[in-house]
DNA sequence: GTCTATAGGAAGATAGAC
DNA sequence: GTCTATCTTCCTATAGAC
C-alpha cells in the first residue's frame, strides 16, 4: 500500500482542485471551468462529467474524502501521542494537540459556514470528530468547557486574517491557560 | 430625527435584502433578480441599476451600512451600561456585553470569511472595532486574552449551529468563566 | 422610478468523434 | 478518457417607453 502514490488519478486530482476552489470561492463562485483548467484538462469542455455527475456531487465527494483525511490523521497523531505525567504539562500536551485538530479541520470549518446548508454531512461529522476532544483527561472538570471554549476562540482570530491575537503566539496562549486553570503560583 | 422610519426608501429595502441574501447565498450566489424579488420589483427587469450601478458597489454600500448600523449599536450600549462595583458582578457584566458585540457582528464576521477579498474593508472596520473590548476593565489583565478568546470559542460555536456548546447556557458558561478568572471559592 | 425587451456572455450539462 | 460542438438556462447590465 503506496502511501503516496507518485502520479494521482485524475479523479483524486479533481478532487484537490475542488476543494480548494470550494474553500476560496464558494461554491457557486466555483465553476467546472476552472477546475479543469487546474487539473490540466482543456476548460470548459465538460471533461470533467466522465468523472463526476454534477457539481453538487462534486462537492459531497469532496467534503467526504476531506472528512476521511482529516480524521484519520487525528486518530493517528491521538495514537502516539505521549502523556506526560506531571498534570500541567499534561493539560498542555492536550492543548497543543487540540490546536493541531482545529488546524486540520480549517477548510471544513470554512465550508461548513459557508456551505453547512448544502452538505449538511459536514455538520454531523465534525460533530463525531470533535467529542474525541480531551476524553478521559479533560471530561468533567468544571473548566473543560471553557478550555475548549478559549483554544477555539484562539484558533478562529487567527484563521479570520489580521486578529485580535495576532501578537500573543501559541506557546504564551497555552501558558496563560494552563496558568489560569492549574494555577498561577505553582512553578 | 424619526428613528424608524415606517416606509424606508426603496433604496434602504434593497440595502437589507442584499445583506440577507449575501450573507446567506454568498456574493456569487446571490442574483439581482432575487434581490429585485425580495423588495417588490419586478424580477429579472434592472430596476435594480435605477438604485445601484453594479452588484460590486451594492455589497460595498450593504456593507458599510452595516457597519456603521452595528458599531453605532455597540457605542450605545457602552455609554449606557451600569458596571456594578463587586469584581465578579462587573466581569460577568462585561462578558454578557462583548457576546452581545459579537451577536451583533455576525453577519459581518460571516462575510468577513466568504467576501473578505471583495471587501477588504470588513476587516478593517471590524479591527478598529473590537479593540474597545474591556478597555479600562479588562486590559493588561493576564487573563483578558484567555477570556476574550473563550467568548469568542463560544459564541462561534453555536453560530456554526449544533456546535459543541449546544448544552451550555450562556448564563452557565459566564459563571464556569468567572470561577475560574475570579475564583471559585468566593461565593 | 418602474416596466418591456434584449444584448451579450458565462454557466452547467450532454452527444458524439477520436 | 479527452476534445469539438452545442443546447439551454441563467445572469449582469443597458436602452428606451411610460
Amino acid at each position: 500500500m503506496p502511501a503516496i502514490k507518485a502520479t494521482p488519478s485524475t479523479r483524486d486530482r479533481i478532487l484537490d482542485a475542488a476543494l480548494d476552489l470550494f474553500v476560496e470561492e464558494g461554491f457557486s463562485g466555483t465553476t467546472i471551468s476552472e477546475v479543469e483548467r487546474r487539473v490540466g484538462l482543456a476548460a470548459g469542455t465538460g471533461s470533467f462529467y466522465r468523472h463526476f455527475s454534477s457539481k453538487e456531487a462534486l462537492l459531497r465527494a469532496a467534503v467526504e474524502r476531506e472528512v476521511a483525511t482529516r480524521m484519520a490523521e487525528i486518530e493517528h497523531d491521538r495514537a502516539s501521542l505521549a502523556l506526560p505525567d506531571d498534570p500541567r504539562k499534561q493539560f498542555s500536551t492536550i492543548a497543543e494537540q487540540t490546536l493541531r485538530d482545529l488546524r486540520r479541520f480549517d477548510r471544513l470549518l470554512r465550508l461548513m459556514l459557508t456551505e453547512g446548508d448544502r452538505v449538511p454531512e459536514i455538520q454531523d461529522a465534525m460533530m463525531t470528530a470533535l467529542p474525541g476532544w480531551g476524553a478521559g483527561s479533560w471530561a468533567d472538570r468544571p473548566s473543560t468547557v471553557v478550555t475548549i471554549a478559549a483554544l477555539i476562540g484562539y484558533h478562529i482570530s487567527d484563521l479570520v486574517g489580521g486578529g485580535v491575537f495576532k501578537d500573543v503566539t501559541q506557546a504564551a496562549f497555552i501558558e496563560a491557560l494552563t496558568a489560569l486553570t492549574h494555577g498561577t503560583t505553582q512553578s
